[in-house]
DNA sequence: CAAAAGATTTAGTCATACCTGAATTCTATT
DNA sequence: AATAGAATTCAGGTATGACTAAATCTTTTG
């Protein structure tokens, strides 16, 4: 079946950031994968040649237009992705991790475990819809739940909405998300919004919340899902 | 402290290999690593001679004499092991894996898991002081307990021992001790002993149990502790 | 003990899988 | 059509480690 593992780590980290540019509606560039890569851009227009070219083709790559990816890469990315997204689970969940200590992890993992181990940890964790940021986690077949999300940045006073999805992976943001309360499954009102900085007062609906200011950076990664 | 992993998975794999054979007291010769690691001969002496001039060093070699680990080369050594053999206990322990399924997925995790999974894995698991097939699982500071085991083919009739280790990955004869009720944990009888060809008959300390007869290929590979 | 057998090492290559800088070419914008 | 910026090509490099064949060493044996 899915004959999914003979790529290697490199291959399959491709395949991963161009999917994930795809999802957030990104282009995705040369330069925008060489940045997440961390490689130079000649290496991403190397390895592009190579996706595309392989047996079978893993990415439609037209010069200077851009990248699709085939059903196979599509498949492959999405393998990564839920061993990713259910190592982080089990990281948080199994083993006492937080939020901002499993991506590194995650991202060696992810290219070693077997489709075995995969489906047994899945089953560990009660099949997991979502990991510990909210990204949701492909299941066994690699289909994902509709996203109904919107950015908590499109709020606006008088908006209520509920927490899903947190989109970083920088550290020192999740811990500030998790001091503040903010974390999936948690709902907020939308207080104020001052206009030109973007800046949105909300205030968590928790017992012993008092409303706060955060600004676009934090606001533009934060995913909600807007409440009646 | 110990700044153990910058070492290839390659190199983890030698250093791994090298200690199982010093550990058995079996001679760590060129061939006997070029069978385990599935190399040629000249691979194994071409590694030997970068193991010995890494810095800091790692084993010790003479030409056509022999290899011994440093102290370093033991203490990567005893790092992949460790993590070897945690992994293989949080398979059959926490993901209901068999102990016949487990070796292949240990040797892939073993290079890739950081000390801090390593350490949240050990504590999850209780600090455990062996693994499945009953082999040691070094501490968080690499120390052993003593080995006081014997090969069960050592015992004669009369004499009770008690099952601690099982040293083989061969799946089939896993799952044929597995089968036989023989595993870590059950004691037994030798009823019977043919010189010769050295089969021994032999009674689990189980209610329903009978005696049966196995070979030395069998008991040499099971380890058990005299009791008197 | 000398020769043969067996094990190990050397020397020289090969392979894979990327990554890179520099020069070039393409695309989009004005 | 000029130009800036992005992307690509080119030629080469690196890192690892494997392999064959021939040479050399060690051990065994007649
Ligand atoms: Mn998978
Ligand atoms: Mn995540
Ligand atoms: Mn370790
Ligand atoms: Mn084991």
């Amino acid at each position: 079946m899915t004959k999914s593992f003979v790529y290697t780590a490199s291959i399959q980290d491709y395949l991963k950031h161009i999917y994930l540019l795809l999802e957030r509606g990104e282009a995705v560039t040369t330069t925008a994968l060489a940045q997440r890569l961390k490689v130079r851009p000649a290496s991403v227009t190397g390895m592009l040649r190579r996706l595309a070219r392989s047996e079978p083709p893993l990415i439609v790559y037209q010069k200077h237009r851009g990248v699709m990816l085939t059903e196979a890469g599509k498949r492959a990315a999405l393998e990564v992705i839920r061993h990713h997204r259910l190592i982080e689970t089990w990281l948080v969940q199994s083993l006492g991790y937080s939020w901002d200590e499993v991506h590194e992890e995650a991202c060696r993992l992810e290219h070693v475990i077997s489709e075995q181990l995969e489906a047994r940890l899945a089953s560990l964790l009660g099949n997991p819809a979502y990991d510990p940021h909210g990204d949701p986690i492909p299941d066994q077949d690699l289909n994902l739940p509709p996203d109904t999300t919107l950015p908590l940045a499109s709020l606006r006073p008088g908006q209520q909405g509920r927490i899903c999805r947190v989109q970083s992976e920088q550290k020192e943001l999740l811990r500030y998300l998790e001091q503040k309360g903010l974390r999936p499954g948690v709902s907020l009102v939308v207080v104020d919004y001052s206009p030109f900085d973007g800046n949105l007062t909300i205030l968590p609906q928790s017992p012993d919340a008092s409303p706060f200011v955060i600004g676009l950076a934090v606001s533009l990664k934060v995913f909600v899902e807007v409440l009646p």
